[in-house]
DNA sequence: GTCTATAAAAGGATAGAC
DNA sequence: GTCTATCCTTTTATAGAC
């Protein structure tokens, strides 16, 4: 385990900024004065400020599942309950963050309103990537779910809910906001559940 | 109809660049430019660019139901149409701006990272605007609905709806994931709808 | 590859005449 | 209330020595 390489050291750094400050409220010098090093360093490496972000967000793709996804289904099984189990890590990152917790995807998505192709590219890949995980659950699923299900839309629901509550959550400082977003998606999910089950089992 | 103040004209100047560049990117300069006026108006009528935000916000607290609500309802009776009225506005919205569109609110909810108070306080305050005018058609649709559903918690999904559809629209420039959110609060309420008839009607 | 110094531009805000 | 000019800071990026 050696230490980390330059560039690394500035991708982790321009991460945190990016999702405390947000993109244009982190400057370059920030980026260099948490990782201690010098301009010519950093653009050494990266031809500019946007070619960080665009390390930043592949750094996003490549980690989803070591980084988020893996840890949330740790010890957990059913596939119904791994979606739910994701939603219950974004609770602890609200928890964890005084209900200040924005999603990093999703709060540069929306940050950024004339965003580059390459960017924005990116961000598209990293959200395909987080509702491939859902649907991954809910293949594996199977028929516990109503035939002719959309399951692809269903899973862009989930990131829906999680987006949709983080962003009242940390408007309203309080997590109650996503607990009843992730109540209402656990009373569609088991609505949907009993109604495949109506139909496997009609009396 | 007079020509409109000094003030009103910055505010919708400010109103539109913020929804379209987001408000760290808008300049004074901008506003100035659009406004045709000088520096010195502005800050004759705002101490900073801050309290242009806060117009800006209270703007669209006061217009909710001028601007958006009311026009979307028109000539809609059923409450539950309502609610998918007002989706179908947003997804107007969507088309009309060749899927760039975001939500100005929720924009600058996730823009604005470390929020004074006061703007972070009117952002809430639109949130809550908004799903209170929902809140109204779930009230208004009476006993359609299951008895002890949480009333609350439906008319802040239905807001996350919109939030998450318009967030994956916009990122990935295609209306269609707005749609398939939208079908599935409609396959939500349409459960939620049957369960209540179910519940009514025992055979 | 890393250092310091600095260029070059943009942005928020103010001064003071009118 | 409005005008022009300008101050001051921040920010991205570069130059050139080491």
């Amino acid at each position: 385990m050696s230490a980390p390489d330059v560039r690394t050291r500035i991708v982790m750094a321009a991460m945190e900024l990016f999702w405390v400050k947000g993109y244009n409220s982190t400057s370059i010098a920030d980026i260099l004065s948490r990782t201690q090093l010098n301009a010519g360093s950093l653009y050494h490496v990266f031809p500019g400020k946007q070619d960080v972000l665009i390390a930043v967000l592949e750094a996003y793709r490549d980690g989803l599942y070591e980084n988020l996804v893996d840890p949330a289904w740790e010890g957990v099984d059913d596939p119904v309950e791994r979606i739910f189990a994701l939603l219950a890590r974004y609770r602890w990152l609200i928890l964890e963050t005084d209900c200040t917790y924005g999603c990093p995807i999703g709060s540069l998505a929306l940050e950024l309103h004339e965003a580059d192709p390459v960017v924005r590219e990116l961000l598209a890949v990293n959200f395909t990537g987080w509702v491939g995980a859902i649907l991954r659950c809910l293949d594996d699923a199977g028929d516990r779910l109503p035939p002719g299900l959309d399951k692809q839309a269903l899973a862009e629901f989930v990131l829906t809910t999680m987006e949709g509550g983080v962003m009242q959550a940390r408007t309203h400082r309080d997590v109650g906001y996503f607990d009843r977003g992730v109540s209402a998606l656990r009373d569609h999910f088991d609505m949907l559940l009993a109604r495949a089950a109506r139909r496997a089992q009609p009396a």
